[in-house]
DNA sequence: CGAACATTTGATACTATTCAAGAAAGGTGG
DNA sequence: CCACCTTTCTTGAATAGTATCAAATGTTCG
């Protein structure tokens, strides 16, 4: 699956991510040098939970979920990324195992690039440590406040505020429809609940006329109420 | 309640600290110039959520708990932080406001530390940046786990693994008394419930035999079980 | 078409929270 | 040092929210 792809266009992708935008030429070089392009369908696992990453892998197109296995077999889908954003970064650093499972959702086009590599960058362009590190501590703000929710709300508002989530990190189409279209296990696996609750979650929703269902489709009609019942507001 | 300290005390101190033992002389004289000492007692507030950072927080004594206020005006304790660890490095990096109220539950010898001396040593000494990435890195992977034990675990497994959790970040002493006296409230704010639950957990453990309750002095009396219970092995 | 899988609905069971009320502990001021 | 007040802890009973289970219906795809 891998496929070719001419030197100067991967370049020219790596100028337009907000994290290597600002390498110098040389350092752009040296990542093209340790760079392995590769596109995969979805399904595909780009890597697994527990597994040891040396690589990291960047995402240029597509959506990956990651998900982390529960005690009981039921998984958890911590953190959807998109183009642009990095993976397995945490993991290569501080050289524990992965925690979670890669996973693609939609066709991706990625790049592996070797660990050492950008362990190599970062030693010798401070700037470029420092977007590095405001990535992760960004992510972590996001990982605790994401505790709150799973700590402390109802399956409703859960799955109210997953759904305004959703439309924040996949934007919608011009009738309000999520771009991203997940089955009612991913969706439930995002809130930490089961299917069947979800299900009625959205039937309580489409009753008050919250959002229109269309088997995967879901259209959000009144997102600042949605955005209520996620917050707890009401 | 600020104390004065002599200079080449602190400086000793920090050179006993992990992330600070490999600064040079003039680094650590830096960072000398730019902390400010103070002891506080238990119940004081280092910082707010919501607030800004402009300092960053060096624990050389203590213990602090961080906690986030949930919507419902619930409280969660996200970490607990002892002698040698940092706080409020991510709010301050990410300019973002912090997101959790840091809470002496100790008293604590603590240095407020000019964010942008930190800054500065991570621009000028690449190693010291690094360390500090994994820092943050491994807070992150922390965090990334305690939300699957918040989202999938019963009370009962919450309660075993906060208490061998507790062990772990506190230690126990010659009987296995958890060397830190939590309230109901803190151990329940921990786990994510409310403190009838903890009770009721704590009045079970005691009947198996797992641990034996003095008030607020909790004795681990069979931790290997505890451990099986809280990862869900049973 | 049939097999496998996803969605939906209803009935049921269970866990955990809430509420209430009393007991114990800790702190304060006379 | 004791009486009083406040807070914390504990227990029981009622309730609400979810998960689980089972079964029917839809959907997808080889």
């Amino acid at each position: 699956m891998e496929t070719r792809v001419a030197i100067n266009v991967l370049r020219d992708r790596l100028k337009k991510l907000e994290i290597f935008r600002h390498l110098s030429e040389s350092e752009t070089a040296l990542l093209l040098e340790n760079l392995h392009y590769k596109e995969l369908r979805k399904g595909n696992i780009l890597y697994r939970e527990g597994c040891y990453l040396n690589k990291v892998i960047l995402l240029f197109d597509g959506v990956v979920k990651q998900k982390k296995c529960g005690s009981k077999g039921k998984e958890l889908i911590i953190r959807f990324a998109k183009g642009g954003e990095i993976l397995g970064f945490r993991s290569f650093l501080t050289e524990e195992l992965a925690c979670a499972t890669a996973e693609v959702m939609e066709d991706v086009k990625v790049a592996y690039i070797e660990g050492s590599c950008l362990t190599q960058l970062m030693k010798s362009n401070s700037n470029f440590s420092m977007i590095m590190m405001k990535h992760v501590c960004g992510e972590l703000s996001a990982t605790q406040t994401f505790i709150l929710n799973v700590a402390q709300k109802t399956v409703r508002e859960r799955v109210a505020e997953g759904l305004v989530q959703l439309k924040e990190v996949f934007d919608v189409d011009d009738d309000c429809n999520l771009k991203i279209p997940l089955s009612r296990r991913d969706l439930a696996n995002v809130v930490g609940t089961v299917p069947e609750s979800v299900i009625r979650m959205l039937a309580d929703f489409k009753k008050e006329n919250l959002i229109e269902v269309n088997g995967r489709r879901i259209r959000l009609m009144n997102i600042q109420k949605l955005t209520r019942i996620g917050s707890v507001a009401m």
